[in-house]
DNA sequence: TTGTTTACTAAACAATGTTCAGTAAATTTG
DNA sequence: CAAATTTACTGAACATTGTTTAGTAAACAA
């Protein structure tokens, strides 16, 4: 039941965006009452929740093919590369991921912030790794490691909140790839 | 009368925050109806476009010392250190200028988002400055200006929106300011 | 058969954005 | 000045959305 109530929820998100999804509309969907889903989680909050870990799950698997890149440097470069794309694709699961207020407030219990935990641990253990094989002069991963997740995480988000209006519309997606190559060579001399 | 009730929506953000804002609310604190509120405001939209350029001047003016270094490099280290306590500091202005989603359909007629604009362009002028006086090797100054401020950007949005459950509390700031630390060194190397 | 649990829902409540019909004061007009 | 009109404002209502409650009907257990 849950599963029904979630991709129906996720289904929504995806097709009409974040503002298309309310309680009515998602028990619509699944022809039941709205009432039938608080059976199931104890408010919009928990639902939230549970879609925050299928889009966690989600940007799991997005990434999944650049932690097997071999070299650290070049495993590092194709995270962040995924890391944004995903962030581009799918705006409303970013969204939800690393912007929306709504369920953040005792996250630190749900498994899906264990998923990004897991995530941003193996990002530190990348940038350790390229330390370790000399790839940066600095040692400290944890700062490195946080400096580039800003980075692209600011594309991302200026992005998707529609702040990147005063470059042409069909500019922004360049200007981010420029950025990007950018920050691998200012990483290159840290 | 606007005046009288944006200082009041103002007056919310700040000490409430962003949930504590309502039409009701405002129109309460001023003593009269919420349907007043509709006689100077089209809609709850208009009444953030105005909110926005609030905030946006309370940016300029936070922002106005570092506008005055003479030195470009000087100047454009100011200006981040600057950009980024205002963020930490005013959260829920930050917040309405650069991440909120609601009023930013048709921002680019609205005044707040000239004043945006002139503080962008002035932070590329500063940027071409550096490039002029040969402080980077690289001449894209929009590139580069874009960078910085992704950088700057995402550090505030992550914080403000609690994305950094990941570090002790008490580190985050001293976190953030050590990745400014880097992002100035990796860009004297640009 | 009877009591109990399970799965579900219609209806209602509360909060919030918004509209509308009406009122009363101020101002203009004849 | 009296009448008409405009201005400033409001109470009440409506729509939407999150949430709760009381109740029903089927399935199951005693």
């Amino acid at each position: 039941m849950r599963r029904l109530i979630l991709d129906a929820a996720l289904h929504l998100f995806r097709t009409k965006g974040y503002e298309g999804v309310n309680m009515r509309n998602i028990a619509e969907a699944i022809e039941y009452s709205a009432a039938t889903l608080y059976l199931y989680y104890k408010d919009k909050n928990e639902l939230y929740f549970a879609l925050q870990f299928e889009a966690a799950a989600a940007k799991r698997d997005h990434l999944l093919p650049a932690m097997e890149v071999q070299d650290p440097m070049e495993r590092l470069i194709e995270f962040g590369r995924r890391y944004i794309d995903f962030g581009f694709k799918h705006p409303d699961l970013y969204d939800l991921l690393f912007i929306t207020k709504a369920p953040m407030e005792h996250i630190e219990n749900q498994e899906c912030w264990a998923l990004g935990i897991a995530t941003h641990t193996f990002f530190e253990e990348t940038v350790q790794a390229c330390i370790n094989q000399r790839y940066f002069k600095s040692t400290d991963a944890a700062t490195i490691a946080y400096t580039l997740w800003c980075h692209a995480h600011g594309m991302v988000s200026l992005f998707i909140r529609e702040r990147m209006r005063m470059y042409p519309e069909d500019q922004r997606q360049a200007l981010a790839a420029k950025s990007f190559e950018m920050i691998i060579k200012m990483a290159e001399s840290l």
